[in-house]
DNA sequence: TTTT
DNA sequence: TTTT
């Protein structure tokens, strides 16, 4: 038994890339940023921010390529899973990323979001999406030359490219 | 404004590794391992582990380098942080670890913790440290030579090594 | 847009209490303690119990009247609902309880659940459970006099008793 | 050990109170909104709506009364708490509020929160205060007559009225 | 009592 | 790469 969960609230760097697999389902990723601030020991305002790199399939990337924007704000639910692959220049990396089950748009208004075909909701990964892992390559992010997002989602043969997120 | 919280329960691979920056506070680092279990399209059981690795600061880190063992059951709340360094062999890679602000044990019984001297309770990161990350060196993992652990805790000068976790 | 999520780790009161609705959903219902220690400022130790009423449907609920008992440890997700009930008394109260869309089984071993028939395990609502709030009826708790448990629970043709919880 | 935790995000029904205890500590009450939407069997919308009674002590509940208000859209962490209490019918009931020790302001922009003196931020409750619950009196709801708010809040000698919230 |  |  054990709980790998993981809450994030923050707004996304990009438009959603949306791929699809060879069996016809969705995936999308993005990166969202989380940032904190605090006062160091000589008073001096700090930031530090963070990007994590999310993985949603089937409907919930659908959604998100929908209805998600560069610079919408939004609530994540997922688990944090970690991967490894050989990059470009041949060295083993360890990419870790958030496959997520849920996800709630948030503060709705129009950024990033138009407010004329949608207003806020929430979404749910379907049961078996969040118990069935779906195979490693599905959850490789977009390789080198990015694609058109948002639009006539092409299908891709093979997500097993070699280039992390 | 964001969020970006971890609520982890596993298992330590191995016994917390304790050791002190030059100002004397303590810092903590493991690996706690969640799994999961599915059946894939064939019905055959799968499953998959993931490490995550842990690092706590201050009285958390001596808390945990005082009960926690290997094998101990943990309830842990903390964030996400990722990392850059540049490895022994001239390449950088990003790490990512969990830093954590309350720790609860759980289970208790003897799995991973005398139940003489303790039996169970939850610790939390004293405020400031969840709002003041310290400094990057702290939370660089211990280096190859494992060195005693839960013990004397030696005062190491410098936590600035090139192997993360 | 907005969040309402309850995670819960603590022991059941008593084994879970299943019931079944006309149209052959199954309703658990059980409490789960949490409890908080501290001293106060006098540095005497204080202890406080909290207990949560728990709902869960369908699957969730079968699951929990097979492998929960009086003394099990679990890890529950769900939702604070409230619910409005005249009592025998004729007195109009609010009851506040967890509707449960997650469920994980901690500690294993044999404290409560025969770890012959099960070592531990987590499942989920399906989507529709969380998704659809089932009528306020099915959320009724157990009327006073307790009925067989983890049996061949009873089918009952009407949850909509005047006693909550 | 236990777990007792509760996420919301949601907005401001009102304007937060803010009492004072005898010994100077700050105490506010306000309610929050979470509703869910979903679709019945004929296919038709239905939206539920949950208020949850939230307390915060001290700093945060200071925070809370400059800059949180009617409206305003919040991220809150907290435990959930129940409390008898016998109302002015003489009659026993139970309560249930979340106390939380983190908040978090979402959204921004102008709603419910002058951008001019703030512009979003994130608050923990120190950790005395989430470890040591303040005396149950200190948690009781504001009485009928309702009082001024975000002024220059009375200092109340006791808070021991007998409605809830 | 909020909001979309 | 976001946002305040």
């Amino acid at each position: 038994m054990s709980v790998n969960k993981v809450i994030l609230v923050g707004r996304l760097g990009r438009d959603p890339e949306v791929r699809y697999l060879p069996n016809g389902e969705a995936v999308a990723n993005f990166g969202v940023a989380t940032s904190e601030q605090w006062k160091d020991r000589n008073g001096e305002r700090q930031e530090r921010t963070e990007w994590h790199n999310i993985t949603m399939y089937r409907r919930l990337a659908e959604i998100a390529g929908q209805y998600l924007k560069k610079g919408s704000q939004v609530y994540i639910e997922g688990r944090i899973q970690s991967r490894k692959y050989t990059g470009k220049d041949g060295v083993e990396r360890t990419a870790y990323e958030i496959i997520a089950n849920e996800m709630k748009m948030i503060g709705g208004r129009d950024m990033g979001g138009s407010s004329s075909d949608f207003d806020g909701g929430d979404y749910a990964a379907s049961s078996s999406a969040s118990a069935a892992p779906v195979a490693a390559a599905s959850s490789v992010p977009p390789a080198a030359p990015r694609r058109e997002v948002n639009k006539p989602a092409p299908v891709v043969d093979d997500l097993d490219d070699d280039i992390p997120f």
